[in-house]
DNA sequence: CGGGGACTTGAGTACTATCAAGCGATGTGG
DNA sequence: CCACATCGCTTGATAGTACTCAAGTCCCCG
């Protein structure tokens, strides 16, 4: 089902310092075996019980929901460090699947609720990657609502690029280990826009390709304003015209 | 700014069952005196210190984001028991602004922390409205990114529907306190969007109007199809053709 | 009764989806 | 080893939904 051959997983480290002497929430999964899972395979399915949480040690993992006639809306990619499943009720609110082979540590939902409470150092860390998370969700929202396409594959490929900007080269090279349809879902476009926009900014120069799941940001600030940062709204937007030749102020 | 009549809010409890001997999170409030907000009185801002959480003893709130050029986001809309700003970084991640009149209570957020903290009844309810609050995010996410203006508005009014539905009246007068605007910068549409699918579900016996600010749902189940709630796909969207006559099953 | 704001309705446009080929890389079997 | 099938992706042509711009109506309120 997924037969291409395997990116790299972008290293990177959980987003929330540790915060006591412990190792945080992700200390919880230290001991738990790794288990292993295929692309395309999934780590749970939209509405089982929700038994346990995960952290991901190594891969990309996709969560998405299906409505009725097939839509799928990819709702979030998880990256190594995150914890999956945590703002988790009877049962899961969607369905987590990899995108590439993933490694991944398991931990029974009573456990971390234990482990939780006992914890008052744990308990302000949880709250805090809870709160990313709906903030993460707002953005998205924001995104889905109100951006137009291009806006939107742009915003995508700068939050992939920051993700990396701990070691901040001047041009990053970003991953995109998940398929264009994937994107597509993610974005609440086609599969077809997501191709046309993607050539659009390799052609103006904003991105270059490096096979087809990786990229160069080239021109970073044209990818900030593009990504609708630039709030003025007195710039024109690459290609409108589609014929045009844009000049660009730099 | 907004002088239209006012609009009894809905009266509904808090969404969570007491969990304890006490009064759950909603009690913690229970002393604190009432503010009053006048209709597009904001409580709060984006990017404010998040030095305070809310809970709203009566009207309604809209809680937005804003984008640079003016574009705005509706992330949700908030009613008597509600609690805001529960997800708070260092900062508010919205403004929150009055829909109707409101009467509100404040608590102090090192406050709230220090009650949760040392409850461990409140915790459990803690976590499950942020949970509720994480899957209304995701449906709002699904809403945007996959389904057609018809579907949203449907949705929507369901939603609304539902709230009331503890005591479920066949047609239950739903009331709608926000403008139009209001609507489409929540369903990610333009005002006249909003108004014309309104109109036409209104002219399909779907809902009737009772004044601007209120509807009758006249056929729920019709209303849950349109929703996409179906999930068949082999009905057709009332009004596709916008001439044609549909035939409904029942 | 008149003004203004919210809402509705209409006409035309534009952006993105849909439908349809074509391309390029990968893997397989003859 | 190469033809061929497959899959993911790109590119092109066309269509349709929702947006934009523009009146016009309704209702509230002074």
């Amino acid at each position: 089902m997924y037969s291409e051959q395997m990116i790299a997983p972008a290293r990177h480290e959980p987003r929330l310092p540790v915060t006591g002497a412990g190792e945080g929430l992700a200390g919880l999964f230290r001991r738990q075996p790794c288990e292993r899972f295929e692309p395309g395979a999934a780590v749970f399915w939209e509405g089982d019980a929700a038994a346990h949480l995960f952290q991901i040690a190594e891969g990309v993992l996709r969560v998405y929901k299906i409505i009725g006639d097939g839509r799928r809306v990819i709702t979030g990619f998880l990256y190594p460090g995150d914890l999956v499943g945590l703002s988790l009720r009877e049962r899961y609110l969607y369905t987590a699947e990899a995108v590439t082979k993933v490694r991944i540590r398991r931990l029974a939902r009573s456990r971390f609720d234990e482990e939780v409470n006992a914890s008052p150092t744990l308990r302000p860390e949880l709250f805090a990657r809870l709160s990313d998370e709906m903030a993460a969700a707002q953005d998205q929202m924001v995104l889905l609502a109100r951006k137009s396409a291009e806006e939107r594959v742009a915003s995508f490929l700068l939050v992939l690029a920051r993700r990396l900007s701990g070691d901040a080269p001047v041009q990053p090279v970003v991953e995109l280990p998940m398929t264009r349809l994937d994107m597509a879902d993610y974005l609440g476009l086609t599969i077809e826009t997501v191709s046309r926009i993607m050539t659009r900014l390799t052609g103006r120069g904003v991105i270059a390709a490096c096979g087809r799941h990786a990229i160069v940001v080239r021109q970073l600030s044209k990818l900030e304003f593009l990504a609708g940062e630039g709030d003025d709204g007195d710039h024109d937007p690459i290609g409108v015209a589609y014929t045009r030749q844009a000049v660009w102020p730099n």
